[in-house]
RNA sequence: GGAGGGGUUCCAGAGCGGUCAAAUGGGGCGGGCUGUAAACCCGUUGACUUCGGUCUUCGAAAGUUCGAAUCUUUCCCCCUCCA
């Protein structure tokens, strides 16, 4: 088997592939384009999108060349994959803010130097925009025909509830197949990658280009990641993991690592950093939370910098085996006129943000859970003092797992 | 178009004139144990509060009543069956 083809699948991206064989013998004769699309419905990616990336960066490293797809036209339509219900319409502006911030964040993980694999990203609105209604439908539409598209899962599970679905997103999957015969053609890309979701568009990309080019090109999903306790992966209570610093800390991206169930922390090694299958089965004896923070440090490294990295291991250890307060510990400013007779320890964590009920905020304190400099505070007047702050600064701690600094201006 | 069932707090789902900020389960949060894990145990889970209470919630609006999630009317939405 290709090499390639083999990583993939040691590392547990592999799921479905149009035709393993001769995607196998190609990649062996040379280097290929292959494309994945993220679509631009948010404003940042989180780390739902992540094996998609590091897909991106396996490519890279056999040296074929990534296409990254964004969706700009398709956003505005909206895929019905995976959803119940239609989705909500972005506006033109919102979708060319997130394309730019979406495209900023792959060109961290991706190697933008080297000119033969440096990602070559387009924006299907480029060629979407321009259709023509009834030439499309001559040249494209005539390739599909409604009693295989009705066999999909995306539209099946639509009709079988009951649910409208538009026939705006009923062309959604038609669109996607147009926007791989537009890659082969012009970039003569040869596969697409996505998750295992994505199955019936790409098949419908690879059929297309066979009807209309009679081209065989390829189609290659990634499982759905599902987590040992059940839940989705990126999505927190919380929030979402995003992979953008203005909208996630590198201490908390690095803390949502080293707080992985036991069970998923080897498929994660292997998933979300460059290790190879042969290099984490060496690993596994080694003590799970020292596996945990390789984990942390890798992933945090590859978006955020390795010093970076280094910092939030740095600060995780002073905030949690030192009980004191590491640098990287997200932070929050006050004025120093704030602080009167009258400020309370409620009063600080409303401006913290960290809570934003002060009936929640009296619970934790009841249940013994808020903290300054590591003192349980057991008292929801407990009046904030100048001279807790130690060199301008305070910690604050809400439960065992959530520490903040707080500077005196 | 005809017949019936339903919309309840994050989710599922009880309540069907006062004792209801609303059972129970899930999820979340916090505490304990531990390893910043899982499992388990305990507590908590509308907002504000001078901790006495106060205010806003049961699809929407109007009404009956001393009093409504509970009754009536209109409207909106969902589901099942028949045509």
């Amino acid at each position: 088997m290709n090499k390639f083809l083999k990583e993939f699948k040691d590392k547990g991206f592999f799921y479905q592939c149009t035709n393993e064989e001769e995607l196998s013998n190609i990649l062996d004769k040379g280097k290929i384009k292959a494309y994945i699309g993220f679509d631009c419905t948010a404003e940042s990616l989180h780390v739902g999108s992540l094996l998609q990336i590091m897909c991106l960066r396996l490519l890279q490293n056999y040296g074929h060349q990534p296409i990254v797809l964004l969706g700009g036209g398709t956003t505005r339509i909206g895929d019905p994959s995976g959803k119940d219900k239609t989705r909500k319409i972005l506006s033109e502006k919102e979708i060319e803010k997130n394309t730019s911030n979406i495209k900023k964040i792959l060109g961290k993980y991706l190697d933008t130097k080297n000119k033969k694999i440096k990602p070559i990203f387009v924006n299907n609105y480029t060629w979407l925009k321009n259709l023509n209604y009834i030439s499309f439908l001559r040249n494209i539409g005539k390739h599909f025909t409604i009693n295989k598209m009705l066999t999909f899962d995306s539209v099946k599970t639509r009709l079988d509830r009951e649910q409208s679905l538009s026939y705006m997103e009923f062309n959604y999957m038609i669109l996607q197949a147009y926007d791989f015969l537009e890659l082969n053609k012009k970039e003569k890309c040869i596969l697409q990658i996505g998750g295992s979701d994505q199955w019936g568009n790409i098949v419908n990309g690879v059929d297309l280009i066979k009807r209309f080019s009679n081209k065989q090109v390829f189609g290659l999903t990634t499982p759905l990641i599902t987590l040992a306790s059940g839940a989705k992966m990126g999505k927190t209570e919380s929030g979402a993991i995003w992979l953008d610093k203005k909208l996630l800390s590198s201490y908390d991206y690095w803390q949502f690592w080293r707080n992985i169930d036991d069970r998923d922390v080897v498929k994660f090694l292997n998933f979300f950093t460059d290790l190879n299958s042969y290099e984490i089965e060496k690993l596994k004896s080694k003590n799970i939370n020292e596996l945990k923070i390789l984990l942390a440090n890798k992933t945090t490294e590859m978006l955020h910098g390795k010093k970076e990295a280094l910092d939030c291991e740095k600060t995780a250890k002073e905030t949690f085996s030192e009980n004191s307060l590491g640098a990287n510990l997200p932070s929050i400013k006050i004025e120093d006129s704030t602080l009167n007779n009258k400020f309370n320890i409620v009063d600080l964590i409303i401006i913290s943000k960290l809570e934003k009920s002060k009936s929640e905020i009296r619970r934790l304190i009841d249940g013994n859970a808020i903290k300054i400099n590591n003192k349980i505070i057991s008292d929801a007047n407990f009046i904030i003092k100048k001279d807790f702050f130690k060199d301008s600064f305070l910690k604050l701690s809400i439960g065992k797992k959530r520490h903040i600094k707080v500077q005196l201006n």
